[in-house]
DNA sequence: AACTATTTATAAGA
DNA sequence: TTCTTATAAATAGTT
């Protein structure tokens, strides 16, 4: 456009090309701008040179992002598509794996039962049963373990009741009999660091002790409630 | 830049305002395609005018997309982060759902009780027998409609046989009574078209066709095994 | 959409 | 790279 025209085919001198790339693209980035203003629209450029390096323009009012967006929903989603197919399969597997489990617990609740066909529900109807057995198994054991720890936590205070009436006894003949340093801790002698809360356990009536009680299974309040009925042990 | 120079801001008259975009819109385009060939750039122009129309030129050897993607890399902004977004956040929640779903079942199935407390297995024992007791009935409501069909066909059946009966004594007396055209064809006699299945079933003997014997429900065969018995009816 | 006077871009040289 | 400048190209205003 200047000194000579020139024709319109790859500049084949290295340097040539590169003065010419930088001359035109400062050019096109000019006139660019000048759109943006004089016409109120945006535009992104964006360009990589032969040698890979990369430049761009993009109108001052935006970013290469929201643009980008623009483009995208004008255009329709297809160019994106490949990179989101992986995704959308898997989405599609979950979406079908979350159906059939919907479908199976809506089964096992009793729902959905019409596109059953009679065999299918006879299985199920022995499926439903089996884990009903299952759960009730566990419960019961779950109960029996509950049963067995409170018998231990009464062994234990029972222990510790008789170690006491020991205690009394011998010190009744001895007033001075086991006292070393603490005068009147028993919780000492017994191995046990001394806390309030022992102390106050050892004063339930004798009743609240016997072997045969354990707190209610049955009872509906927070959780651990039978437990600090015995906040003597761990 | 010809007849006159011009501000470069905004111009106001919309008709001349579209007219110039026009115009260096297309000389953009053209600039931007000798740097391509001259400079063996890759370029990629986007642009959306003040009306919201698009436009965009991409050097002939590449694709908007491939572009950005370099671009992507280059620039190292995820443009297609936002897009994934949204999709994994989905893909997340659909997890988490699966897996809650699984955990239900696994629990209806007895498996997986650990985590359950103790109230929380009562509830779930309650609520699988429950589902047990509805499966059991929608059961019983089967058999009691299939019950209730296979006596239907039996009655029919038996009207049938009746119906024959009635043709054979008449038939005894006067050996033409009933005899139009079709000699011996007793199932159009009882409005049946002729089909040699059904002439089998009217074979059958007559314990068979007892009102209160019915096909075993529980066999484990093929479905619909209790039907064939009595193809004479649909 | 065409024209054209004028401005702007830029190729080649420094 | 930047500056210079002759010249090609783009385009504002007009038809």
């Amino acid at each position: 456009m200047a000194r000579g025209k020139i024709q319109i085919k790859k500049i084949e001198n290295q340097t040539n090309r590169q003065v010419t790339y930088s001359k035109r693209r400062n050019g096109l980035f000019k006139k660019a701008n000048e759109l943006s203003v004089l016409c109120d629209a945006k535009v992104s450029i964006i360009m990589i040179s032969s040698t890979h390096k990369l430049h761009e323009y993009i109108t001052p009012t935006t970013t290469t992002k929201q643009l980008f967006d623009q483009y995208q929903k004008a255009v329709g989603v297809d160019i994106w598509n490949s990179h989101y197919e992986k995704m959308q399969e898997h989405l599609k597997k979950l979406k079908d794996v979350n159906r059939n489990l919907r479908r199976e617990i809506r089964q096992r609740i009793g729902e959905s039962l019409n596109d059953l066909g009679y065999e299918e529900m006879v299985n199920l109807i022995e499926d439903v049963d089996s884990s009903l057995s299952l759960i009730r198994e566990r419960k019961y054991k779950v109960i029996g373990n509950q049963i067995e720890t409170s018998k231990k936590k009464v062994r234990n205070v029972e222990e510790i009741h008789r170690n006491l009436v020991l205690e009394f006894d011998a010190r009744q003949e001895d007033p001075h009999y086991g006292l070393i340093e603490n005068e009147g801790d028993y919780n000492s002698i017994l191995g046990f660091p001394n806390r309030g809360q022992r102390i106050i356990a050892l004063r339930l009536p004798p009743g609240h002790l016997h072997p045969d009680h354990h707190p209610s299974l049955h009872s509906g309040g927070g959780g651990g409630s039978d437990l600090t009925t015995f906040a003597l042990l761990d």
